[in-house]
DNA sequence: AATGATCAGTAAAACGTTTTAATGAGGCTA
DNA sequence: TAGCCTCATTAAAACGTTTTACTGATCATT
């Protein structure tokens, strides 16, 4: 445990016998420098063992050279098997952008409702993955002034227009239900999160268009995301209880629906023989439940990307569009929705 | 594009009618304030919309309330499939962990060797993942006196006696071949990484132990991190070539083995008939390659809660022991090393 | 009534850098 | 030679906070 440099750029600009204001230009070639000059105070530098404050650097310059990607969605929905999944993709993919631009990137996990404490998370961007309506984040990202784009479509509200990468929800919820309907399926029904999230409304939106063109009784229920797995669970049972002629289920968080399969699988109800099922994001849940997971190719690295440049553009006071339409995503049939044999 | 708010501590003190000193105070709970003027303060910061600039705060401090974590491992290696897997499971778990201490995290994706510019990551501490034996990371973060923990045995030099959770490169190696060796393998082969990791040559050492005792002569094969998969199939090719007698083959770094089962793939060597094959890290590679990859459960959620409780008593001043053996890794038994039926 | 504690608050220094405005030295033009 | 640029450099201000050391005032103790 050393204990850490306190060599300042004013000791280095002694020892070169130079200025401070020198120093600070040869070292971020501000201003031209003698080459002499330079060469004195690379020599000092070196000799010194000199390192920048980056903490000074930032107060003085006002930025952070970071950008944050935050998640509201809440731990009981993250954690699990797939650990942060859906995040974590999209954070890969951001922070190996955001290095090329040599900026770091702050990875900021859900943090507990009602105490959006991260104050002590500085960036000069924000990227923030389906915000929900009067998502926290959000509201206290852009009362601080700093550049934010949404993963998937936030709050509609006037006075709220962030950019965002569409996620495409109704895609998703038209294909998906086609493919129900073409595999068999009569009674299809939904369930989303209770949380007031854009992609929720678009997707029960979508569903119901479908149902009233198609004929059937739409059934979609709420479940609360803090429930995690259980919510699936007893949701399933209830569902089977009280609307047996249901006979498939879109499931649009994966947490949920591996519940589900849970609570379908104790009563007895085959999977996809009598019920067919299926998500969205194709994570290690959908993929590793048996049985696997009808779901999505998402292609969130792709995402990631344009959400960062929509981001660079933003941070550098460039105009740029509201809504980015993502590549399309692909439907990836497995075994819980296949036709009953 | 608003324009970031400039309301400062004195802004807010002089609306209330106090010091800035007295503000702060308030703020942070530092010092003992009458009730009423922190009424009068809170009213203040609520009128005026004050938020505290960190890049202030964290000058005068000099803590910077932020984690980062390392990976060296080229990107040929992190890209891919399973993007940057290995470093992302450990980086949700430490940034899960970190958040509840009020830390954020900062990810920092592998940088192009020979230019580790990172000087614009600042951390209070660092967590470096298998960190190589001249470790570029580990050397500047030493050099700036940043409080370290590795994931994985760092180089052994005396100098450098940096604090780590231990991957258990030497179970991982015992177990495997003992795996092959109980399905019928008889002479089984080894491709690490040509980098100078200390878990390499862990496990080239376990193995050479291996080797000798039980009678068979060691092939070992060294890849380039950088090349990435082609790096395992061409391997595997010069392999079946040259050493036709082998019938089993641990790959360490798991991009590496998929390129292997390709190149093994297309001379119509059948695994694991005629080709046992097996790699440690259970990402999504090991998962969905086919056949599937044996592979290990390292436990790497808890490893990367073990490092970061360590690398706070580091940060904290606080003594701890130099190795932590984090959960024994097992072993997850997939078609890529079934015995022949 | 003198001494000394305790208390809430404050003035000013400090953190280490970048940036602004100013300086003096040459060189060139008129 | 005076005037005017250009040039490399610098002194000092600025960034916005926390912390240190000090100040009166109030209050209890002797």
């Amino acid at each position: 445990m050393k204990k850490t440099n306190k060599v300042t750029v004013i000791d280095v600009a002694r020892f070169a016998g130079v200025s401070p204001a020198t120093v600070s230009n040869a070292i971020n070639s501000t201003r031209y420098v003698d080459v002499e000059t330079k060469k004195k105070i690379d020599r000092a530098i070196a000799e010194l063992g000199y390192v920048p404050n980056l903490k000074a650097r930032r107060l003085r310059t006002g930025k952070a050279n970071a950008i944050a990607v935050f998640s509201s969605m809440p731990f009981s929905i993250s954690a699990g098997p797939s650990r942060l999944g859906f995040m974590m993709e999209i954070a890969a993919s951001a922070a190996v952008a955001a290095l090329e631009k040599q900026l770091s990137l702050i990875l900021v996990p859900p943090l507990p409702a009602g105490d959006p404490s991260f104050d002590h998370v500085e960036a000069d961007g924000a990227l923030v993955i389906e915000p929900s309506t009067d998502d926290l984040y959000l509201a206290e990202l852009k009362k601080r002034g700093v550049p934010v784009v949404a993963i998937g479509r936030p709050n509609t509200g006037p006075s709220t227009n962030v950019p965002y990468v569409d996620l495409q929800a109704k895609t998703v919820t038209e294909t998906i239900f086609d493919h129900f309907r073409q595999t068999g399926a009569r009674a299809p029904a939904l369930f989303v999160g209770r949380t007031d999230r854009m992609a929720f409304h678009e997707t029960e939106t979508a569903y119901r268009r479908i149902a009233a063109q198609a004929g059937f009784a739409p059934v979609v229920d709420y479940l609360d995301e803090r429930q995690g797995e259980d919510a699936g669970f007893e949701a399933a049972q209830k569902l089977a209880r009280s609307h047996p002629e249901v006979d498939a289920l879109f499931v649009q968080v994966d947490t949920f629906a591996t519940g589900a399969v849970r609570g379908f699988s104790e009563l007895g109800i085959d999977i996809p023989g009598r019920m067919r099922i299926a998500t969205r994001y194709d994570g290690v849940r959908a993929r590793e439940t048996t049985p696997r997971l009808t779901s999505f190719n998402l292609h969130l690295d792709e995402v990631a990307k344009l959400a960062l440049d929509r981001l660079l553009q933003e941070m550098g006071q460039m105009p740029g569009p509201q809504s980015i339409a993502g590549p399309a995503p692909e439907i990836i049939v497995r075994d819980s929705s296949m036709a009953p044999t």
